[in-house]
RNA sequence: GUCCCCAUCGUCUAGCGGCCUAGGACACCGCCCUUUCAAGGCGGCAGCGCGGGUUCGAAUCCCGUUGGGGAUACCA
């Protein structure tokens, strides 16, 4: 295992001074509707992370910005998380020594720290306006780095008292040392950063409330994070929160050590920018409603920045949890294949047993009303009947519905397709498909299949398509079906006639 | 503007100095199988951005360049 690789000092690349066990990751989300896809594959890669080495995976809800939240989505998070499968040793619903996970039940403690970092000069009090900032960050002469300019850093007494006397407020500035800060990246290596690119920056607005630049990694330092894995655009950020870790560890606050980064590559959308909420195909939800698998999902989304073998690309999550190397993630950007993501539910489609697969269409029977919930038990062995024939004609559970929704249609509630609408030329077909269907004994789909080719094929001098296509359209309704002998066979005899004597009867005359 | 990251087929990737005439998958195109559609089988198309080094030898290491992306908020 690459892993476990010793480093020539004799402590892991991964692990450090740490036991496996004690790897602490976190998923951060913050409740702002559907969870997207690039969301879920930081989420699931933590999870493999913590998985992998027999650690703790931490659900903490950042809803610091009152005005992004939305009680539902909170729900809908958790409820997305379950569903993938992805579940959480310690946050909400769970708890956990470390709790409460969700940051707006965590006021106090930022409060508290906030005290604490101004106490220590680590941070101080900025009176600046935004017009002031506004106007300084006009004037700054080009070429020179962006970014506040220390203005209120070393402010006197009888200075705070004119700005305290003019009834400004303040806002809270980390004062970042004027030293280099690097750390070595998971998955890009040795990243450093001046510290003149590394401006003071705010950790509590004037209003009093804390800021994702102040909780996250107060949050992570009490909450004993080891790793923290996210995605390549919060890489610019690691500096400035690599200096609050340093911060708080000198004041006593929390494990006193500075996680172990690793910046994930951008799922990129169509045009190669970030894949946004806004970007079709972004959303979870819309996956979960397709009928996708969250094995399938997880599988697709592992994919974009790693890899299993050099020749296999369909895994299962466990598979991926007994190799998985956070040095073998890949840094460049990878753009989202729905093509690509859609063969690989195909693909897990059919790795499924009759059972199991009948077992997962069942919510899309019901929710488009073609069962009930749960099915009868003639439902059920219908289903059982007509799953074989399915597996691998489906992309997703949906269309799977749709290929057999003429067996739990009614005969006379079904609909010809009209792109499959037959023509008059088809009385003949049907015609002689009857005599052969009335007769046919026993009725099996082998029997059937004999009865129908010699009277359509000999007896009508047809060749196989033009024979089986009208009896297919007015059986299913559609031109594309399962297997036409197993369909009649599942369909039974009675169905089989009377479908085929309303479509008779429906023949346009010419 | 400034900082940071990235760079192999259309897409996702394997490759961590000789095993590369660059492998796999998706997509695409043929053919086979075939009651439709799939699945499956066989075959095809297609790639190391560019320029310098280092080396006996570079897709692999270094530098530069170009091109992408991200960050530059009292959002997360």
């Amino acid at each position: 295992m690459t892993t476990t690789d010793l480093d020539p000092h004799g402590s892991d690349p991964v692990l450090g001074d740490l036991a496996p066990e004690q790897v602490r990751v976190r998923f951060p989300p913050s409740p702002t509707g559907n969870l997207h896809v690039g969301n879920v594959r930081s989420a699931l890669f933590n999870w493999v992370f913590a998985r992998h080495y027999g650690g703790t995976f931490v659900l903490r809800i950042e809803d610091t910005d009152a005005g992004r939240n939305l009680a539902e989505s909170y729900r809908g998070l958790m409820d997305a998380l379950t569903w993938l499968g992805l579940d959480w040793d310690e946050g909400p619903q769970v708890g956990g020594p470390y709790g409460p996970y969700v940051q707006s039940e965590r006021g106090e403690i930022y409060t508290d720290v906030t005290a604490k970092l101004l106490e220590s000069g680590l941070a101080y009090r900025c009176y600046c306006t935004r017009e002031e900032l506004e106007a300084r960050e006009k004037a700054r002469p080009s070429g020179a780095p962006s970014g506040y300019d220390g203005h209120c850093r070393d402010l006197s007494a009888e200075e705070v008292a004119s700005y305290e006397g003019q009834g400004r407020t303040f806002v809270v500035r980390m004062r970042v040392p004027d030293a280099p800060i690097g750390f070595d990246d998971l998955v890009r290596g040795e990243i450093s950063f001046e510290a003149v690119n590394v401006p003071d920056y705010v950790l509590v607005r004037g209003t009093g409330e804390p800021l994702y630049t102040l909780v996250n990694p107060v949050d992570d330092a009490l909450m004993e994070v080891t790793h923290v894995l996210r995605g390549e655009d919060l890489l610019p950020s690691t500096p400035r929160q690599i200096v609050l870790y340093q911060a708080l560890a000198k004041i006593g606050i929390g494990s006193g050590r500075v996680p172990t980064f690793g910046h994930l590559p951008t799922v990129l959308g169509d045009g190669n920018r970030r894949l946004s909420k806004r970007d079709k195909g972004s959303g979870l939800a819309e996956y979960r409603e397709k009928g996708y698998l969250p094995e399938a999902l997880l599988n697709y989304l592992a994919l974009l920045g790693w890899a299993i073998a050099d020749d296999r690309d369909v895994f299962t999550i466990e598979e991926m949890v007994g190799v998985f190397d956070i040095l073998r993630v890949n840094a460049n950007p990878a753009k989202f294949d729905a093509k690509k993501c859609e063969a690989i539910n195909a693909a897990h489609i059919r790795r499924l047993s009759t059972d199991q697969l009948a077992e997962q269409l069942v919510p899309f029977l019901v929710s488009a009303g073609l069962t009930a919930q749960p099915p009868t038990p003639e439902q059920w062995s219908l289903l059982i009947g007509a799953t074989p024939l399915i597996q691998e004609r489906m992309t997703t559970l949906s269309e799977g519905v749709e290929l057999i929704r003429f067996l739990f249609t009614g005969d006379a509630e079904l609909v010809i397709d009209e792109a499959a609408a037959l023509a008059p030329s088809a009385a003949p077909v049907l015609d002689a498909a009857t005599t052969a269907l009335r007769e046919v004994e026993p009725y099996d789909h082998a029997s059937i299949e004999a009865a129908l080719r010699s009277a359509l094929i000999d007896g009508l001098g047809l060749k196989p398509k033009l024979a089986f296509g009208p009896v297919r359209v007015a059986v299913t309704g559609r031109k594309i079906s399962p297997p036409l002998f197993e369909s009649l066979e599942l369909l039974g005899r009675e169905s089989a006639l009377a479908r085929v004597d309303a479509a008779r009867a429906g023949l346009p005359r010419d």
